[in-house]
DNA sequence: AATCTGAACGCAAACGCTTGCGCAACCGGG
DNA sequence: CCCGGTTGCGCAAGCGTTTGCGTTCAGATT
């Protein structure tokens, strides 16, 4: 039926055995044995049935890359370009979208991933049973979301830091009721939130700024959060001059929700959001921009490089740079809408 | 090590034979043995080894998707919504990224895919000879794009239709000058771009305007090639007084373009799209909607339908409903600027 | 009581590869 | 000319399942 490795070994004239080597460079066959078997094998088209080297080797030459939700510019972003590094080095990839908490604890109990894969790129943060059920895979392990476990390689940004550049902006443009548009209602144990949080309480005791729980609202990380945030907001008897969303799309949102009760950006209300998303630049929204797909690329990298030298010891978190970026949707307080 | 079938049979005191028939709920296992077996497996943790279980038995339980580049919105969609629909039926997910020609080559040279999945789900349209590759895989085959080749099933929209009820929109709001954005320099092979032309092309004939070719302009589906297209129909001497974008995304690229040069819209340009982007609500785009989400469960679904029987023959190709949404990027032409 | 019939289960042969080990043949050095 | 060391290759034993077929045994049929 198909062609396998025997029919390359009988059209070569040699053991199986010496195909196999001969096709995956190991030593032990001669230079000129080695061409005559690679030309066989083009000629009939052969590719080694994964499953059953796999079997018998232990490598899968495939990694799982797990994921929240695919659909969502982030992680398909970073999915995007890990992809194509793995992809490059020869690695298939194993999608797994766990959005709906049926499918993550489908997953983490069946863990279908096992003996499947070769390494696994998280975008998700396990909870501790989860990260331990990973763990137990035993393969080399790697994130790109704030939070990561012991055992994780991880790359990432200065969240904090980021948030801090973010609202000091709108501090020195003479904000002093800053609004901060969260989503820490929503997945566990990522520490994502809860630094860009902080980072924006730094900066408001820095200024001398009293911080006014009222002005932070949860949402989700979803246009649809950030809205009903920004909605909560504006119904405050003294709302917000200007809000600091934790995405771009949130802040898009609340993009939404000040059009909706017809109040202009930025005259009114300032917005400034973070990622860069990348429509952030079509509706000219101030954010901070994070490389997403460099991170994508770097985590995929760490773990080829931990799958080519698993003796290597575990390389250091990478911090990726961020940059603040200018544009339309902040400007100095509106003095008539002052308290 | 790892717990395998062996060792859910000496825990139960029965044959391997007899756990994997139990486990898979085959017949020749008594109610009673099947309970006791389940119950053991569930305890040691045991998973089967997908490598070992496909080698002997031919199934994978994995399905192949293809796709021309995850991080695109539509793209995403496409593949989060069958992911769920493959992964609830027990089925993984193996991921190519195609967007590269290098990658998109590799691919289909080698076929990694070859022996490793039981279906196909193509997110792109392969020309003739990928086609052919993809087809000598011998399993079934779905795409959810227009232009789909024989041995395909397909979920798609009308196109042309969708087209029709964008412009003659434009129409009844009395513009005469009508632009269009196109990608047609894009990948080839895939019909989209000409159906939807053709349905521009069918009401401007059918309300009585003549034809400017100078009224259409490329540049991809994307942001900036709809950016581009827009500077270009800026440039005319008659600029339209609106445009029919073939994308949300190009829709939006218009828009940038059109704030740049220091326009409003709809007062001075009328712009609508199609497909209905995630965030075409929150910059107000009219746009015609396409049910993109459902389009992959769909695809998926009929692939699953076609592994259950695979005698049942192939389903007639799905035309999924599409429906005009009207916001506030549409107006009737701005007299003062009428030519 | 002898025979037949299923149901329930075990045996063993694949599935297509990898890899440790063995065995020639050949090399140059003493 | 003998011998230790390479080099190049084949043998065969797995890897963890699935599955056709054979066996056993209880109960039904004559």
């Amino acid at each position: 039926m198909t062609v396998s490795i025997t029919d390359v070994a009988e059209a070569t004239g040699v053991s199986a055995s010496t195909v196999s080597r001969a096709l995956r460079g190991r030593p032990g066959v001669s230079e000129e044995m080695r061409v005559r078997i690679v030309a066989a094998a083009a000629e009939l088209g052969y590719t080694a049935s994964r499953s059953a080297s796999s079997l018998a080797g232990g490598r899968t030459y495939t990694i799982g890359v797990v994921v929240p939700y695919v659909g969502r510019w982030f992680f398909g972003t970073v999915l995007d370009a890990a992809e194509k590094v793995f992809s490059a080095a020869g690695y298939d990839v194993l999608l797994y979208n766990l959005g709906s908490p049926e499918a993550r604890k489908r997953f983490f109990t069946k863990l279908p991933i096992r003996k499947r894969v070769d390494a696994v790129l998280s975008l998700l943060i396990p909870d501790p049973e989860e990260a331990a059920a990973l763990r137990s895979l035993d393969v080399p392990l790697a994130t790109t979301v704030g939070g990561a476990r012991p055992g994780f390689m991880v790359v990432g940004i200065d969240d904090r830091g980021g948030a801090e550049s973010a609202v000091r902006h709108l501090v020195n443009l003479g904000h002093r009721r800053i609004g901060m548009i969260s989503g820490a209602s929503e997945p566990l144990h990522w520490t994502t939130p809860i630094d860009r949080r902080q980072g924006y309480l730094d900066v408001l005791a820095d200024a001398g700024i009293e911080h006014d729980p009222a002005l932070e609202a949860d949402g989700g990380y979803t246009v649809e959060g950030g809205e009903r945030a920004m909605t909560e907001l504006l119904a405050l008897r003294h709302p917000p001059t200007a809000v600091f969303a934790q995405s771009d799309e949130m802040a898009m949102g609340a993009l939404r929700a000040l059009r909706r009760h017809r109040l202009r950006v930025p005259e009114d209300v300032s917005v400034v959001g973070f990622d860069d998303h990348e429509l952030s630049e079509v509706v000219g929204l101030t954010t901070v921009a994070q490389p997403v797909a460099a991170q994508g690329q770097e985590a995929a990298r760490l773990l080829l490089a931990q799958l080519d030298d698993p003796d290597a010891g575990p390389p250091h978190p990478v911090e990726m740079p961020i940059r603040f970026i200018l544009r339309e949707t902040t400007a100095p307080p509106n003095p008539r809408r002052q308290r």
